[in-house]
DNA sequence: TTGTACGCGTTATCAT
DNA sequence: ATGATAACGCGTACAA
């Protein structure tokens, strides 16, 4: 025992009557041990309470027992959807979550990440929209020789380096249903430019329309940022247009709470007179009045799958050892609330 | 240069011509060096780009540059504006996060937390409410060696170790609001037990009535546990008294936001009907219809500051050198909004 | 004011 | 299958 009251390697060698080495190899599950003497050694480790030390490992193996959460994401909720899933994922390993919010747009944010990476030595890093859209961030990563794995809401990499959502399809699902309730003249929200979900999101909503052969005038898209406050402002522009818009796709929650906002200024009911569905399923859709109708995607899981990936093969794999193969790619689904009426 | 890319301390003390001691007393801003060795050495040091490696640092201080995040709190945004004040305080130093999820009401809870921080060897933690209101908390802490500072409703520690907001005052002003509303008749809905916050907040409700001698029947409390059903749940028993309260003060806002529902499906207008209070500012407060009137409690800013109080005399002082003693006591505001009418 | 030698706890190399 | 010895990069007695 050394007087950190911590017991180390050598105590467990001493007291084995073996080399330090050996014990490294118990420790690292080694396949070239003897039985008995794995046996022994396990016997004092347990016995001793010993437990390696992180930093110690860290230094000799140029790599810490770290998993960095690397995000640049305006929406809380959704930040700590993913740091959930991940600590689900974590807990119980040798790992744990360091957590580096970045400025995208900043021109040194790239020079920021590397830092980060190159100093901490960190294991892996989930990387979260936007930021993980851009490629640059990926090959970085690769670069460096730091693990990672992007979480989006469509398919830009490897399997091993992927989990994604089907966003176009989810929103394409959600618009069908608005237009078989016989809405016809259905207004869109739209995500900031920049945002590959937007994107994808819009392009569903688009999908929907033009199978449907329902026009989508431009009038009937309005900008939005992704906040409440740009939710309010796109509602009262597309309530404006005459004829009003029967239905509303908002990109997000928020926006579409947003637009709920402005609806009710203006004396108009919710989903009487105005229809709409969000996309996220946060806490408010829920909490608002008229309860929303929303696209979830499972975030949690995606996150729990990403932080699988980035640990797999790296930690101790203490089951039974077929490791199952996490998914790559994961399904929205509508929650069907009460944001949505047939049309008058 | 070593095989990895990055410079260690022995290429610079071989380059400076010093030996690594002398560059480690740079590092550490040792007072006694000759200044034209000191130049020399972080000119060498610019040159290369050396960054000391926290692995090694770790190993041979024994002690982590990570601050912990340690917390069981329900509540997302709250935990999110925490972790956002305490990277503001750790943004440009060579500390780093690492969030750390409790069980409370786990019997192995503080074995968890030992394991923790023993094996971590944390610089130091921040800890939030609840679990920081345990005592045997912070005292594992000392035992331990890491530094801690608690955030809380109400002070339960030495300045140092803690950040306290004054929830039973605001509470206080919040009630005497509604009562110079002319209300008579006010609900409160409880938060769970076990949580200070809970407690400190109906003791600031009940000074308020005692003090304007408007009777607080044990009809008028309701309990709630902070989630936003138990909100809609505790509404409805309150509106079910007869007479009806006219008013009613929510120890937080999903719970507020939950009254709203329960108000709403009997509908009862907001705040022709009723008048509501909140308590946290959450997003939701102002996303809601009605905009909620609510408390807000400076918790980023709170946050800071703890982080800021456990980094102090352990990191780089960049600055002028005078420190700036952190506050240890927050006020919180009302917040204003359309929730609250005058009593009909 | 500066340098030498060693410790921190682990893994890796190369023996045996 | 196991062990001696050297890294890993930095801090600290203690000496000079």
């Amino acid at each position: 025992m050394q007087k950190t009251g911590q017991p180390t390697i050598n105590d467990v060698a001493r007291i084995a009557g073996v080399s330090k080495k050996t014990v490294s190899r118990v420790i690292n599950r080694s396949p070239l041990l003897g039985d008995e003497t794995r046996a022994r050694v396990e016997a004092v480790i347990g016995d001793l309470g010993y437990i390696p030390n992180p930093q110690a490992r860290a230094l000799a193996l140029r790599r810490n027992f770290l998993i960095g959460l690397v995000h640049d994401n305006p929406n809380a909720q959704t930040v700590m959807n993913v740091q959930q899933g991940m600590l689900e994922a974590l807990r119980g390993t040798e790992f744990e979550m360091v957590v580096r919010p970045l400025d995208r747009g900043s021109p040194t944010m790239l020079d920021d990440l590397r830092h980060f990476l190159e100093r901490q030595r960190l294991f892996g890093v989930l990387l979260m929209p936007p930021v993980c859209e851009n490629d640059s961030v990926a090959q970085l990563c690769d670069a460096i020789g730091c693990r990672y794995v992007r979480m989006g809401s469509v398919t830009l990499d490897t399997p091993e380096h992927m989990v994604a959502s089907n966003d176009r399809e989810a929103v394409r699902g959600a618009t069908e249903y608005l237009l078989s309730q016989g809405h016809r003249r259905i207004g869109l929200i739209a995500g900031p430019h920049g945002f590959r979900s937007a994107r994808e999101r819009r392009l569903g909503f688009e999908d929907a329309l033009a199978e449907a052969g329902v026009a989508l005038p431009r009038s009937m898209i309005a900008d939005g940022n992704y906040t409440f406050d740009s939710g309010v402002t796109a509602g009262e522009r597309l309530l404006d247009v005459m004829p009003r818009p029967t239905a509303v796709f908002a990109c997000n929650d928020e926006m579409a709470a947003g637009v709920i906002h402005a609806a009710r200024q203006r004396g108009l009911d919710v989903p009487r007179d105005l229809s709409i569905i969000g996309f996220d399923d946060t806490p408010i859709a829920a909490h608002i009045w008229p309860p929303l109708t929303t696209v979830r995607w499972p975030i949690a899981s995606m996150a729990r799958s990403a932080a699988l990936k980035l640990i797999s093969g790296g930690a101790e794999e203490d089951d039974g050892g077929d490791t199952v193969e996490e998914p790559s790619l994961f399904l929205s689904t509508l929650i069907r609330r009460a944001s949505v009426a047939p049309v008058a």
